[in-house]
DNA sequence: TAATAACTTTGTAATCAATACAATTATTAC
DNA sequence: GTAATAATTGTATTGATTACAAAGTTATTA
């Protein structure tokens, strides 16, 4: 399926801006912020503004096609792998990085339903570690 | 032990600003912001700064005696507790909830070494999903 | 195809949490 | 008690995000 199809399947046309943004996302799993977003793309697309990504980033995280990632700083980053995996952000060199980790279940009291799980660790990547 | 003796177990002078902020988030286990923090304090400390409540909930956090969480939203809220346990944040009432949980251990790469590790939903709590 | 409606993109201005910084006040050491 | 150090304060600034209205684009209808 490109693309373009995953985003009507959630009901968002995907005009040329939002499938190129979405591609950008499936393609560098780096967790970017919309500030490393619209410096990418900005070349390529050179009308392209800031708002439009904030306004796109937005739309596709609700509508569940990428996730927001909020860990510990002031700026959101993106990820257009919905999968479950953890986040570790390095202190380091502050890269995020994926990881494989079982979700806790039942964990929550009686009556509470969860729709979005986060597994958030930081601390030092094997590089920075040493 | 007192908190002070708490703040200076771990090199912090307990001034009496900060034993009045760490004695807050001790018996508020709302996780609060530090906007909630100045306005509830404020009353009692007139003179009190919304940049001494930042320096001071930076300072506990950097040292250990409190935690920072960056659930999804702008703002940053506090919590006293140190323990391990998941937050779980209702979209409806905006309310922060703690559970219990075990936290995946051994999931990170060979060489990655975590300091921080959290675990945090979103969805509806109890009283919100009706 | 033309006219209209609906949606998307854009740029500027505004908001607001957080930080920088210098001045003031309080505390400690000698 | 005075100098040195640390804590607190207020103001100004930064910077991510949002609000909003105008401009541009796409779809719909006749």
């Amino acid at each position: 399926m490109t693309s373009a199809e995953k985003l009507m399947e959630k009901g968002i046309r995907p005009s040329l801006t939002r499938v190129m943004i979405y591609d950008y996302l499936l393609s560098h799993r780096t967790h970017p912020t919309v500030d490393e977003i619209y410096k990418e793309l900005s070349p390529k697309a050179p009308t392209l503004s800031k708002t439009t990504v904030y306004n796109t980033v937005k739309l596709l995280s609700q509508e569940g096609v990428i996730k927001m990632l909020t860990i510990e700083e002031q700026q959101a980053r993106f990820d257009a792998c919905t999968d479950h995996h953890g986040h570790f952000l390095c202190n380091g060199c502050k890269n995020v990085f994926d990881f494989d980790v079982d979700v806790p279940v039942d964990c929550l009291p009686e009556g509470f339903e969860a729709q979005t799980k986060e597994i958030f660790y930081t601390g030092m990547c094997k590089d920075c570690a040493n």
